[in-house]
DNA sequence: TGCACGATGAAC
DNA sequence: TTCATCGTGCAC
């Protein structure tokens, strides 16, 4: 195979990040806050245009189901959430005020129809834009809704294990624009990697 | 077919 | 606190 002729971009390894080991689908096939709390300081992955991109994720929500009145899927299966409703492992991503995009990550088995909100990356590789907020990450890492129902397993876009170390201190606070949703609104669902300043809320 | 309303971000 | 901007879900 010959070299391709692309002008000499930056694939170089970064040897600050280490071995990447890609999550797998029992990871995501768990309690919904058990698994949006592991999901921080795990990297977040996406190649697109021959960048490899990379997050730390530092900033997650949890949508416990269609039981949750803060979760899309409180209002049933309809054509926009019926990717919660798959299987876990899956992103579910979709525009919000018209202008954002939004990742989640499918938790549990199929049928509970649960999710992960990533709210915040700390940039770690080939990220430029800020990613302190939902609809910032989307755009820095090119995550739009093209990317809704993609495996999470694929080659191209997934969350691999971090280092694993130092231990994190989490901080727990309610969710962020879900005030409609009554006493949900106040259940501590928001988990972040405290002192870390990329959270996009302390 | 019409319309109110966001799991946001930026500006003032 | 206001506003940009448009897909979705549900009312009619």
């Amino acid at each position: 195979m010959r070299p391709r002729s692309k002008p000499a971009a930056e694939p170089v390894p970064d040897s600050a990040v280490p071995l990447l080991k890609r999550l797998d689908r029992e990871f995501y096939d768990r309690d919904t806050q058990l698994v949006a709390r592991e999901l921080l300081g795990n990297y977040l992955v996406r190649v697109s245009g021959g960048v490899e991109r990379i997050g730390r994720i530092v900033e997650v929500e949890a949508y416990l189901g269609p039981h949750d009145l803060a979760a899309h899927s409180a209002r049933g299966r309809t054509e926009r959430t019926k990717i919660m409703f798959g299987p876990p492992g899956h992103a579910y991503v979709y525009l919000i005020y018209g202008m954002h995009c939004c990742l989640n990550v499918v938790t549990e088995p199929e049928g509970q129809a649960a999710a992960v909100l990533i709210r915040a990356v700390e940039p770690i590789k080939g990220i430029e834009d800020k990613t302190s907020g939902p609809g910032l990450l989307c755009r820095a890492m090119q995550i739009d809704r093209r990317l809704n129902g993609h495996d999470l397993l694929s080659d191209d876009f997934y969350v691999a294990a971090g280092p694993g170390h130092p231990p994190l201190r989490i901080a727990r606070r309610p969710r962020i624009g879900v005030d409609y949703a009554g006493h949900w609104a106040r259940r501590l669902l928001r988990f972040y990697i405290r002192g870390n300043p990329f959270v996009s809320r302390a």
